[in-house]
Order: C-alpha cells, then sequence, then structure tokens
RNA sequence: GCCCCGGUGGCGGAAUGGUAGACGCUGUGGACUUAAAAUCCAUUGGUAGCAAUAUCGUGCCGGUUCAAGUCCGGCCCGGGGCACCA
C-alpha cells in the first residue's frame, strides 16, 4: 500500500533477479561452506514446484489462520521498509501453519493510483505498462526474499477482474443509498489535479506531495461513512487485538461531539431560521452574536445592502486562502458583520450575525451561537469587535458576582449557572439537559449527536483508476451502469499529454455507443475515478475468492475465513486504510453479502489482531534518496542472502519499534549463520542420515550432567520461543534466546555430542529457525536427511516442550541485606524456605554484615532470593 | 492548547515488583597466520583500588514496599495524533 511520503516513484532499471544472482560474489562468501545464494535459489524452486504454500480454503481438517501484509502499491522495487514488513508476517505465517493451522498468506498489487500516471505523463507512455513492470520486478523480490505466499491468489487492482468488482461495490453502495453526489467545498490539490479525501489532507498539505490544499466548491461523489461513525467508534474497544494508539486516533478522528441543534429565528424575517449545534446549551444565556461560516448558504439572504461589499469582500478573501492559513489556531480573527440580528430564544435578546472564517461550512450546521464568556474562540472574536461578553457559569475559583471576563482567563468547565433565568442555580450537566428539553419543547431545536468524520470523498479527476459506474442522461440524469454490464472499462485510448484535464477526457472510445440504461437515449459516461483507497480497502475479501467470475466473493468462504487473524503494515494507515475497510466491512455486513448472521459482529470488523511495525531508520533517519542513506535490499540479498536479511531486520528492534539499520549488524547476523552452517557441517561429518525426526531418549532422570542440562535447554529455549513469539511477536528476544541456545550447542563437549539429546537439540533448534531463515533451515534439514525421509521443514510440527525438563537442577539464590545484594549461593528449586534462610545466615559474609545487628525481618522467595532486615 | 506513547551503558535493546544491562553491535587485549581476512578466547556502565572489593547508577523530585527500571503523585525532555470541530 502506498504510504503516500514514500511515494517518490522510481522506475526500475534493467535489471532482473537472473542478472543479479549472476554476479560476482563478495570475498566475504569465498570461506569455505555456507552459500546462501545458491541454497536459498534452490529451495525457492523447490518449493513453487511443490506448491507448497497453496492454501486451500476449503480445508475443514484444520483451523484457519490468515496471515496478511499490507499489499504494496508497485513504485519500483522494494524498500526495507517493505522487507521489513513481510518478514515479520511470513514468519507468523509459517509459525502458524508449523502449530497445526491451515495458512492463507496472500499477495497482490495496489496498483491503481498518481505515481503510474504521472509516470506515464512524463514519458508519454502507458500506466500500465509502467504498472505491470514494477510488479514483475518487484515479485521477483519477494521471491528472492522466500515468502511463503500462496501466489495463485495474487491480485491486482488496476486489472478489470478486479475492478470490475471495486465497481459493483460502488453500484452496491449506490443502491444502498451510502453512494452520492453532492456540490460541497472539497480539498483541491493542485499538484495532483484533483480533490483529496479529508483523511488525505495532513498539516493542511496534500499526503502524496506537501503542496497547500485549497477549498474548491465542486460536485463530486461521497460515500456516506458517517452513517457508520457509532459504529465504527462503538466497535473499538472491541478490537482487543490493535494496538491503543491506532484505536485512540480512529476515536479522536471520529470525534463524537452530543449537544442540541438550537434553531434561531431572524428579526424581521419570520420565515428563516437559523440552526446552531452547540455542545454547551447550558451556556446559551450568554450567547450574545451569532457566526455563520462564509459558505452557509444564508449569508446573502442575511445580508444588509450597506454591509454586501464587505461581506462579498470577505468570503471572496477566504476563498483566496490555503486550508492551513484558514485555519491555523494562532491567527487573529478576521469576520465581517452582515448588518442583521438574530434572536435568542431564551434571553429574547437581539444578536448581531456574522460570517468569520472561524466557523466551518462542514462542521455542525455551518453556523454557530457566540458565547464569549465561556468559549476561548468567541471571547477573543469579541474582544476583537467589541461584542458584549456575559458570565451565566460562574467560575468556582472566582467570588460570587465577580464576573471573570476581566482577565483574559476565560472560564470554559462546567459550573453553576447564574444570569439564566429559571435555570440559575443549577450545574452545567443538569442545565444541558433542561435547557435542551426546553428547546424541544417549544418546537426549536433537539439534542443532536455530531461527528467531526465528515463524508468520504471518491471521486479522482485523474485516469488511472476504477471508472465510477455512472451514467449521464439529460432526461434521466445519473443513472447507475446496470451490474451485468460491468467492467465499465478503461480506455487505452487516452492522451497524456494534455494538461488541465483528466487524461480520460481525450478517449473517444470511452463515450461511444453510450446509452442510458433506462430510456435508451445517447449518454455520457462520468469521467472521474475513485480514490485508490476505495480498490484497496476491500482486498482482503477478494483474496479468499480471487477467481470468482460471477461475484466479487463468496459469502460461505468469507464467512468461514474472516476476519483475517493477523494484520500487519504500517501506521500511517491507521485511520484512512482502517477506517474504510472497516466501513466496507459493516456496509457488505449488512446487506447479507459475507455470509454471517445478521446480529454476528463478526461480520462488522475485517482485522482481528493488528500489527503496526515501527520504521527503517539509518543513522537514526528514516532513509531516503535525499539523505543518501538508503540501503537496497537487492544489495543484501546478493551479499549476506535472503535469510541475513530477514534474520536482521528481525533482531535487534521489537516490530512495533523503530529499527536502526546498521551495516555491521547484518554482518553479524550473516556470521551467525554461517556458525549454525558449521555446527551442522561438523555434525553431518560424524552423523549417520536420520529417517525421522522422533529421536529415541534416554528417559529424563537417566539423564545426567552435561546431557541433562543441555536437555533442560533445549526445553527452555522451545519454551521460551514459541512464548515470545505467541504473544506479541518479540523476534528480537526471540532471535537472542536462539542466539544464546547456538552458542551454548558450540561448547558441548564431543562426548555429548554422540548422544541423541544433541540430534533433538539440533533438530529442535532448525525448526526454530526455520519461520526466520527458511532456506538455511531447510537446506540443513536437508543435510540430516530428514527432507527426503519426511518431507519440507516447514511442513513439520513446530517442537513440544517437555515441561518436567523445564525446572533446573539447580539455581542461584541471592542474599539481600535491606534489599542489596551482598551473597550468593547455590540450591535446589525446591529447597524449603526454613533451609535458605539458615543457608544464608551461615554465610560468613552475610555474619560480617549482620555482626552487632539486630535482625528485624527476612524474607525467603523459594528458588530465587533472601533478604534480611536488619536494624 | 487537548489526547496518547516513550526516556535504561559508546549504540540497538533485555529484565511475571525480586541479581539492572540478557542478546547483539562497537571498542580493547590475546591465540592462530609470513601477513591479512576469517575463526576462536578474554574483556567492555561510571568512580576508587594491584586486587578481593566498595560505591554510585534506569530523565528529575517525592511516595508506597522487606525490595522499584517496573507501582503511585508531581515535574522536565523527546516522539506521535488531533487541532478555530462550536
Amino acid at each position: 500500500m502506498d504510504n503516500g511520503h514514500a511515494a517518490s516513484a522510481s522506475t526500475p532499471e534493467n535489471a532482473t533477479s537472473a542478472d543479479i544472482l549472476s554476479q560476482a560474489l563478495p570475498s566475504i562468501l569465498q570461506i569455505k561452506g555456507y552459500n546462501p545464494q545458491a541454497t536459498e535459489t534452490k529451495w525457492q524452486k523447490a518449493w513453487e514446484a511443490q506448491g507448497q504454500f497453496r492454501t486451500d480454503t476449503a480445508d475443514k481438517n484444520k483451523p484457519k489462520y490468515y496471515a496478511l501484509s499490507m499489499f504494496p502499491y508497485p513504485s519500483g522495487r522494494l524498500h526495507m521498509g517493505h522487507v521489513r514488513n513481510y518478514a515479520i508476517t511470513d514468519v507468523i505465517a509459517r509459525f502458524k501453519k508449523m502449530n497445526g493451522f491451515n495458512v492463507l498468506h496472500p499477495i497482490g498489487w495496489d496498483s491503481f493510483g498518481l505515481p503510474a500516471e504521472n509516470a506515464a505523463i512524463k514519458n508519454n507512455a502507458s500506466p500500465k505498462k509502467w504498472t505491470f513492470d514494477n510488479i514483475a520486478f518487484m515479485s521477483e523480490q519477494m521471491k528472492r526474499m522466500g515468502l511463503s505466499y500462496d501466489w495463485d491468489r495474487e491480485v491486482y487492482t488496476c486489472r478489470e477482474d478486479y475492478y470490475q468488482w471495486t465497481q459493483w461495490l460502488f453500484l452496491y453502495l449506490y443502491d444502498k443509498g451510502l453512494a452520492y453526489k453532492k456540490e460541497a467545498p472539497v480539498n483541491w490539490c493542485n499538484e495532483c489535479n484533483t480533490v483529496l479525501a479529508n483523511e488525505q489532507v495532513i498539516d493542511g498539505r496534500c499526503w502524496r506531495d506537501d503542496s497547500l490544499v485549497v477549498k474548491k466548491r465542486l460536485n463530486q461523489w461521497f460515500f456516506k461513512i458517517t452513517d457508520y461513525a457509532d459504529r465504527l467508534l462503538e466497535n473499538l474497544p472491541q478490537l482487543t487485538g490493535w494496538p491503543d494508539r491506532v484505536t485512540l486516533m480512529q476515536k479522536n478522528w471520529i470525534n463524537r461531539s452530543t449537544g442540541a441543534e438550537i434553531e434561531f429565528s431572524v428579526e424581521n424575517k419570520p420565515d428563516t431560521r437559523i440552526a446552531v449545534f452547540t455542545t454547551r446549551p447550558d451556556t446559551i444565556f450568554g450567547a450574545t452574536y451569532m457566526v455563520l461560516a462564509p459558505e452557509h448558504p444564508l449569508v446573502a439572504e442575511l445580508t444588509t445592502p450597506e454591509q454586501k461589499q464587505a461581506v462579498d469582500a470577505y468570503i471572496k478573501a477566504t476563498q483566496l486562502k490555503s486550508e492551513i492559513e484558514r485555519t491555523a489556531t494562532d491567527k487573529e480573527k478576521t469576520g465581517v458583520a452582515l448588518g442583521t440580528f438574530t434572536i435568542n430564544p431564551y434571553t429574547q435578546k437581539k444578536m448581531p450575525i456574522w460570517i468569520s472564517d472561524y466557523a466551518l461550512a462542514e462542521y455542525g450546521t455551518g453556523a454557530l451561537m457566540a458565547v464569549p464568556a465561556h468559549d476561548e474562540r468567541d471571547f477573543a472574536f469579541a474582544k476583537k469587535f467589541s461584542l458584549p461578553i456575559e458570565v451565566v457559569v460562574q467560575n468556582p475559583n472566582n467570588p460570587p458576582n465577580n464576573p471573570n471576563v476581566v482577565s483574559d482567563d476565560v472560564y470554559t468547565d462546567y459550573g453553576t449557572l447564574i444570569n439564566s433565568g429559571e435555570f440559575d442555580g443549577l450545574s452545567s450537566e443538569e442545565a444541558k439537559e433542561k435547557i435542551t428539553a426546553f428547546a424541544e419543547q417549544n418546537g426549536f431545536g433537539q439534542a443532536r449527536v455530531q461527528y467531526r468524520l465528515r463524508d468520504w470523498l471518491v471521486s479522482r479527476q485523474r485516469y488511472w483508476g476504477a471508472p465510477i459506474p455512472i451514467l449521464y442522461c439529460d432526461a434521466c440524469g445519473a443513472v447507475p451502469v446496470p451490474k451485468d454490464q460491468l467492467p465499465v472499462l478503461l480506455p487505452e485510448d487516452v492522451d497524456f499529454s494534455v494538461t488541465g484535464k483528466s487524461p480520460i477526457e481525450t478517449s473517444k472510445s470511452f463515450q461511444q455507443n453510450v446509452n442510458c440504461p433506462s430510456c435508451a437515449k445517447p449518454a455520457r459516461r462520468e469521467t472521474d475515478t475513485m480514490d485508490t483507497f476505495v480498490c484497496s480497502s476491500w482486498y482482503y475479501l477478494r483474496f479468499l475468492d480471487p477467481h470468482n467470475t460471477e461475484k466479487p466473493f463468496d459469502p460461505d468462504i468469507i464467512k468461514r475465513w474472516m476476519p483475517v487473524d493477523q494484520y500487519v503494515g504500517g501506521i500511517e494507515h491507521a485511520i484512512l486504510h482502517l477506517m474504510y475497510s472497516r466501513f466496507f466491512m459493516m456496509a457488505l455486513h449488512d446487506g447479507d453479502c459475507l455470509g454471517f448472521a445478521k446480529e454476528d459482529k463478526k461480520g462488522d470488523e475485517p482485522f482481528a489482531n493488528l500489527l503496526t511495525q515501527g520504521m527503517v531508520l539509518k543513522d537514526g533517519a528514516k532513509m531516503s534518496k535525499s539523505k543518501g542513506n538508503v540501503v537496497a535490499p537487492d544489495d543484501i540479498f546478493n551479499e549476506f542472502g535472503a535469510d541475513t536479511a530477514r534474520f536482521f531486520i528481525l533482531s535487534d528492534s521489537p516490530p512495533q519499534a523503530d529499527f536502526d539499520w546498521k551495516d555491521s549488524g547484518v554482518e553479524g547476523c550473516f556470521k551467525f549463520l554461517t556458525r549454525v552452517w558449521r555446527l551442522f557441517d561438523e555434525y553431518f561429518k560424524t552423523a549417520a542420515k536420520l529417517e525421522d525426526d522422533q529421536i529415541a531418549l534416554p528417559a529424563y532422570d537417566q539423564m545426567g550432567g552435561e546431557i541433562r542440562s543441555l536437555y533442560q535447554l533445549v526445553n527452555k529455549t522451545v519454551a521460551g520461543v514459541s512464548e515470545d513469539i505467541e504473544k506479541e511477536f518479540q523476534f528480537n528476544t526471540v532471535i537472542s534466546k536462539i542466539r544464546e541456545f547456538v552458542n551454548a550447542l558450540g561448547k558441548v563437549s564431543s562426548e555429548t555430542q554422540q548422544s541423541p539429546v544433541y540430534t533433538v537439540a539440533l533438530i529442535n533448534l532448525l525448526k526454530l529457525l526455520a519461520p526466520i531463515a527458511p532456506h538455511l533451515s531447510e537446506d540443513l534439514w536437508a543435510g540430516l536427511g530428514l527432507y527426503d525421509e519426511i518431507g519440507s521443514i516447514h511442513l513439520q510440527a513446530w517442537p513440544k516442550v517437555d515441561v518436567q525438563a523445564l525446572t533446573a537442577d539447580a539455581v542461584e539464590v541471592v542474599v539481600q541485606i535491606n534489599g542489596k545484594l551482598r551473597d550468593k549461593f547455590q540450591a535446589t528449586p525446591s529447597t524449603p524456605k526454613e533451609e535458605l534462610e539458615a543457608k544464608a545466615k551461615a554465610s560468613p559474609k552475610i555474619q560480617e554484615y549482620l555482626a552487632g545487628k539486630e535482625i528485624k525481618k527476612i524474607i525467603v522467595v523459594p528458588g530465587k532470593l533472601v533478604n534480611i532486615v536488619v536494624g
């Protein structure tokens, strides 16, 4: 998926991975033995030939596990962020497979979007070719990484066998009243020459190119995500497998406010009403003026002839401002009075009507009642334009009847009402209810919930996207293309050299033989295409049934496989993609498209668990071409192999944290894998080939000495590694445990090496290593003779823990005096408290410390410590 | 401004309230080698000491506890999200 900020498109050079493979290997590899390049190619071919990772979604014999990386935008070549993302998901997928799950691990291409079109404009070539070339290159790179994808399920959002169903989805939403066209102030990017969704504007700038976004009033297509605002919010606490910060970001983005909508009448205009939204109806007696957004539809009507010139000038000035200038919070307030007045329905006082850009057209009703005594923005505005300020909530820190407006310290908290007629003395909470009820009883208002979330603007004035399946007929207006006439094909006879309009408008074929489906008269096609986020927000469903030509997917398969068990990707999609996907899932569920029963909550949420991986940094900074600190994955594959790259990128940091790339770290990992290789190479010299991985071990109580402690270490390592993967995917500690294990294996005596325990240790080591370094472990597995006997290591069962061997024979017990470490001694884990205490006291060192002191208390933690408290 | 998340050696990072610094990177010394690379061994938080050892040490201040990196309160710093949302 495109993360926007890394979207600068790069064209791949003409290298293929075959060329890369044939390059001479650097000297570090010329040491005898481990040769990752040959090993990796060999096994990749073998796995592919066997179809080892193809998933039969109909197989019910095993529990299902759906592992998913956010699919990539084919920008040119993989970067380290991709490598990290795919390595994490691949280890999870392989681990789950070895643990008996039927694992689905698919991949595809989020392949519509602007970089392809920009490249096309630059080279006057086809975006399709650019995209497909990139996909060819990047899928080769993925294959070189040894990722366990089910390639049969590969989807391309830019291919008609996919976007046909994106169009179907549009029509589905249209039928449900969830897709509509309206004229509204929208975000416009001059660089991209298109509108943007609210979520794609970051700090007033375009998410893609950082240029300033301007507001334009345009007729555009929207998806009614606001219909789902409450459900999107209410479900968040149930997403326990998501990072808190992501659910929190979504909560803040939706931002639900409760309050009231209240209608104000206008002086001398008995038929005109202005509705305002307020979260503070309790302060309504302090409302002293009203502000409309400059775009408010009543502005013209409410402007007096005397004020018209000033008002028009203000509106014009507002339109010229960029979004960022307009919404800067530290900006001084501006505005113009319309010359007319509204009546406060509670005080019956006249309130002047103003326009100001601090009122937002898209929020609430586009109009607000201003209470300067209890709102900082209103206060600043009132001060500047000398408008009246009325205190109606007593600040508990001020003495009674000592209004707080003397200072600039506006009281915005709740309190007790004053100067509010019959509502005096009520708390703000009570007053909110009663004042709203009063409006309701008298027919001029009601309680209302308002969200900050806006409807999703999905039309784009660009070529390389899924055409919106709508026709325009002079007689019938906007008419949906009948579903059986999908896909509406993206035309190829377009001219990319035109400027100022979408290239799609230059196509002749696109508008040929287009007739209205209802009246059969000639019609025109909609030339806008859909936001690529539409394509990418339902792909996880298509992966389950990618070749279906009748439907987007089969509900029975969806029901069996959804939700995604583990989703892995960047935090930058916390709001955009993840919220859109949740919305689609809910909307499809409501139309019974997903096979789940209506009330089944499982039909609501697409991703049960989410892991947001950190960035890959180098020298403390994000890798970027301009900084010159980019490390190319191919270079690492060439020099050290994919296993080293995978092992390293999972090592130093937990997956959620940023990862600092260090060249010396990669080398260290390569050396480690070489050491593993040598460990086995030594073993192969003397050992016979194995027939299976069930080695006859002596009984545990017969084991002694080094063999016994080795057996304990094997089990401790298996238990620790399994736990670290199951819980939080802490691959960094997994790797340190594997390293400790290998360090210990390298130190055992040659007698112990003859023991079947040592063989079991080697077998388990390979299994623990298999998800992380799949090629090397498979190759050594084959070296043991096991590949020929029982097949690929990746199809074997994850090692089991022998629980009796988890308890160590001896432990070190710490002796503390007043919590400070003073001595240590050896004991068994089961040594009783009294004995530990006696042993501690008997220590000469401890006796020294105790000399002449009174023992007040002794705390004994069996198997751990003795703490002697002295006076 | 509001809301989150962090702060541990030279660096990345480990530590169910119970031996702070696992594992690795870097550095230093050594073995092997004609030499280098590779490999192996030792060492690597600060201070004092030849040493055993002592002492300080997880952003700062305080608290709870036999015991605090970990829990509580207050601050400082860094990062992120939202931000004129009525």
